[in-house]
DNA sequence: TGGCTCATGTAATCTGTTACATGATTCT
DNA sequence: AGAATCATGTAACAGATTACATGAGCCA
């Protein structure tokens, strides 16, 4: 287990709690899971080979009729590899927005630009957190399972910073209206 | 320019500006620019290369002595491909938190690792707050160019999430503390 | 003299994305 | 009948990380 690989992490995650076959580990990723972490077939499907040869997980054909099904099912060795990770001081927390990167640089296109982007940023953000807050709720009336804590406390902690980003982005909009600015660069 | 890489877009807005080494773009990317975006000498040299091809960046040898360096200028091709960038609505914003993953996975370790690795990441955030923080003010105070009401708006992008992870983490790690919880999942 | 910073680059490897290929079942 | 969904997988490609390789100048 020299790899560092996060798809496996969240695999053996997910497996956790109940076998899934590939197809239902993709449908959880694109849930609650998704605004933190993604992942694609071309992703999963060789991530689950590779487990299964590390004898983290097992394979069981449970096929209905024509329509093929495989699920996977956690071992103990994939329980302490879980763990081993979850202990593990180390953990990436990267941010890769374009958005800020956009603005940063908008000197080049002008306020009006800088705006649009903003407001682009400013929608998907509240879509989102729609999403979230009903997540989060839902999550709020069921502490009765000692993982809904944890849920709870990631969807938390997405609905806060969505919220503060759209402070920062009415706050930002009114900035690059109020200042005054030189109209070279608008007009560039 | 069919090519989609950010790196390329990072260096075309860093340019835009001055005129720069591959070595001194990376000290730029570890600078304000690293808290939404990174980069690597593996990355950003094969990118210099493809832009100088591209003829959107030319090159200039302002070796000094025996010690070599090549500095990069952007030309109009290079500054209108910056303005298409900025321009275009498509924007992809990831976060990539592994201490979320980890929270969301917690159940199968206990609490005690859970909260030790919100501690952690509260540390972390704590030091890069008061990086951006010093940046926030510095930029306050020197309004007088356009290029700085772009820097000081991620910055503070910047300051007011790493505040509400702070709040979030104490947030955390009272309800970790506080919720009964059985002791089976934390033995094992 | 030794260590740090300046400075450029390559190569191996890893990982992820996207598109493609295939085919069954279920719903309307 | 046709569309959507269930379901698995591969292949090509894109992009990033890491380590490696090299060497000069500067400071103590």
């Amino acid at each position: 287990m020299a790899q560092e690989r996060k798809i496996d992490k969240v695999i053996l995650g997910l497996l956790c709690h109940e076998d899934l076959s590939g197809y239902d580990i993709k449908k959880r990723m694109d849930g609650a899971v998704s605004f933190f972490w993604k992942g694609s077939f071309g992703n999963i499907y060789p991530a689950l080979k590779d487990l299964e040869n590390s004898a983290l997980i097992t394979k069981t054909d449970s096929s209905v009729g024509g329509r093929e099904r495989s699920v996977y099912h956690i071992t103990d060795a994939g329980r302490d590899a879980l763990k081993e990770w979850l202990c593990d001081e180390q953990a990436s927390n990267e941010l890769r927005y374009e958005t800020l990167l956009k603005l940063f640089f908008s000197s080049g296109a002008g306020r009006e630009v800088s705006i649009r982007n903003i407001e682009l940023f400013e929608k998907q953000t509240a879509r989102d957190l729609e999403i979230l807050k009903t997540c989060c709720r839902s999550l709020e009336n069921a502490q009765d399972n000692e993982d809904h804590i944890y849920y709870y406390l990631t969807a938390s902690f997405g609905v806060e910073t969505y919220e503060v980003y759209l402070r920062w982005c009415k706050k930002a909009k009114k900035i690059l209206r109020a200042t005054p600015h030189n109209s070279i660069a608008e007009s560039s």
